[in-house]
DNA sequence: TATAATACAGACTGTAATTATCTATAATTA
DNA sequence: TAATTATAGATAATTACAGTCTGTATTATA
C-alpha cells in the first residue's frame, strides 16, 4: 500500500498554486514543463482537482487554471482525497454490512491520520521555503 | 491506495490465533478450510507472519503454527507491518535525500495512524465477541 | 466569422503489483 | 521408511497505475 504518484504530483501542483495565489491563470503547458510531466497526463490530475473544487478552469484564450479555495484553507487532506477518492483504506469484501470491530479499529486508525491531514494546510509548507532546498522541484 | 487483501487475511488469522491462545498447533489445511482460501496462498501469508516472529512453525507430524508473542501483546500494527512492510506510505522519487517538509507532513500523518495501531491489540476485538456477529468468518 | 488557444473526455497501451495456483523440496515424527 | 507437515520457486491471472494519443468543446480575439 502506497500513495500514488498522482497524489505526489497533485500536492506539488497545489503547493505551486498556493504559492502563486491568484496572481494569474496558469495554463497546462507551463505547468507541465515546470514539472517535467506529460501534458495530457497532468491534465487528468488537474481535472480531478477541478472536480474537487480546489481549482477552477477556463477554456479558450487566456484560459487556464487558478486557485478556487482561499490559499490559507487548502489542506493536505483536500488534495489527497481529490486524487485518492474517499473510500476507506481497509474494507472487507466478505462483509455483511453489519458493524465489525475489526473494521472499526482500522477506520478509527485512518481517521487519526485524516484528522492530522485536515489540520495541515499547504500554505504551512510553502510559506517559509521549507521544502527541501536542494530539490530541483522546489515545489 | 488500499490495504491489500493479504493484510485482511493476516488480521483474521492472527485474531484466530489470539483467540485460540496456545491451545494447540494449527496446521495449514484446517485454517485454509476455515477461511475458504487456497492453502498454498495462505502458506505464504503465514510464512510472512513467521518471519515477523508473530507465530512459529514446525514441520512434520504434529507440526503446524502457533502463537509466538503473548496473546495480549499482538497489535494491529504488528500484523499490518508483517504484511505491508515498513516503507513509508508517501515517498518522493524525485527526491534528493535531504529533508523536505512535504514528506515530513506525510510521514507525521502516517505516524498518527501507526501510533493508534500500535496501541490497539487484537485481543481487544476478539475478547468480547465484538466482530460482526452475523459474519460467516467470525474471525 | 475564422482562427488560435485552451481544457476535457475516451480509448488505448504498457508496466507493475496483487492474488492465486501448481509443483517440487525439506524437515519432522512415528 | 512412510506419512505429515511447512517452505520455496515458477508461473499465471487479474487488477491497478501511469502514461499516451486522438478527437471534441469552449472561449477570446483578430
Ligand atoms: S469479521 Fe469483520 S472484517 Fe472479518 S470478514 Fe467478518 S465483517 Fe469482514
Ligand atoms: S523532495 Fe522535492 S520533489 Fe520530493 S516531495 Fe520534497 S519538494 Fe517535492
Amino acid at each position: 500500500m502506497k500513495y500514488t504518484k498522482a497524489t505526489n504530483y497533485a500536492l506539488h501542483i497545489m503547493a505551486f498554486f498556493v504559492k502563486q495565489d491568484g496572481r494569474d491563470n496558469l495554463s497546462l503547458q507551463p505547468i507541465a514543463n515546470h514539472m517535467n510531466i506529460s501534458p495530457t497526463y497532468l491534465s487528468k490530475i488537474l481535472t480531478q482537482l477541478v472536480k474537487a473544487d480546489l481549482i477552477q478552469s477556463a477554456p479558450g484564450m487566456n484560459g487556464g487554471y487558478s486557485l478556487r479555495k482561499h490559499k490559507n484553507e487548502v489542506s493536505f487532506f483536500d488534495v489527497i482525497q481529490a486524487i485518492e477518492g474517499s473510500g476507506a483504506l481497509f474494507t472487507c469484501e466478505m462483509n455483511d454490512q453489519s458493524d465489525c470491530s475489526l473494521e472499526r479499529v482500522m477506520r478509527e486508525a485512518e481517521n487519526h491520520m485524516i484528522t492530522y491531514l485536515k489540520e495541515k494546510k499547504l500554505i504551512e509548507v510553502v510559506a517559509k521555503n521549507s521544502m527541501s532546498s536542494t530539490c530541483k522541484e522546489k515545489v
